[in-house]
DNA sequence: AGCAATAGGTAGCGCTTTGCAACTTAGTGA
DNA sequence: TCACTAAGTTGCAAAGCGCTACCTATTGCT
């Protein structure tokens, strides 16, 4: 509610607060990840988080706000609300990944007893990296900030791949 | 503190209750990216974030004990502390570019004044992304779910690239 | 040695957020 | 009509957060 505020001095203006402000309230992600395994229903999100009513009103109201998650009554039972995610809220699959994987394999819980797999093919997809233009995986050593003016050309396979 | 319970029903066991036990609280990380940027000791996270020294005491505590943060006593000025990096902690590093990368997508800013290049060539880094085994871009709608008994044949040449 | 300044905390207290339980309102279905 | 369901709202207690002031160990200055 109240935004972070943010000095403003930290390297690159980061983006990072502007998602915590988004999600970074106790509960949201969980909501998220719910709404991606389908769960659509008040009610629903309820009982499977056990989270408290006034509290899910609260953040379901938010994520609607922030165009994460869209609320529409259900047409066949006026009762029933509908929140179903976003476009923007699917471009978070990623961020939710990267932190269930992280959280998985530091966890001492033995493997999941079910995992995300490439519907074509089966196979389960490649853990979550950092990557080069190219698709190297980059690990925190690789990296280095640079300003957007000198960059190397950003070469024109990476941007059609980007899309 | 008090951990985050879950009702054990949800899709998976999904490890991103796991991660939140972690990270999940107020500051964490934001904590963490000045780590990733650089910043070690107390009186550095607390200027550049602004946060109240109590609570910052708070994080960094939590951070080491689930062995994010190493915490070290400076050699030359004994007054000082490091707070530095794990390998566990810097595992983290995906999923804080891929937040990062959302916010800044979906926030009104301009471009941001510094860009995380590859190194070795200088050249950007690739959005973070969900990629099947053999690094095909995933979305959303090209995801399922399987028992990990009946997944189709984990290639090879997937395990090596894990590493 | 003595003293001020620095680094990294802790302690107390008020405000905000969270959690629980009870209540409300609208729509359904028998 | 009446019980039931879905989606909230409200009031109050507990936990978390933030501010300011204080404390302790080093250091470096003279």
């Amino acid at each position: 509610m109240t935004q972070l505020r943010e000095p403003l001095s930290l390297i690159s203006e980061c983006g990072l607060p502007a998602a915590l402000e988004v999600m970074g309230e106790r509960w949201s992600f969980l909501i998220l990840r719910a709404a991606f395994n389908g769960f659509v229903h008040f009610e629903d999100f309820s009982s499977e988080l056990g989270i408290a009513r006034n509290i899910l009103s609260n953040r379901l109201a938010r994520l609607v706000d922030h165009g994460v998650l869209a609320r529409e009554r259900c047409e066949h039972d006026k009762r029933k609300v509908e929140y179903r995610m976003t476009d923007k809220g699917r471009e978070l699959l990623p961020a939710i990944l990267a932190l269930r994987d992280w959280g998985l394999r530091h966890s001492d819980s033995a493997a999941p007893n079910l995992v995300l797999v490439d519907a074509r093919d089966g196979k389960p997809i490649a853990p979550i990296t950092i990557r080069a233009h190219d698709d190297r995986v980059l690990e925190w050593g690789d990296l280095a900030w640079a300003e957007p003016g000198d960059v190397a050309t950003a070469p024109a396979e990476a941007c059609a791949e980007e899309a």
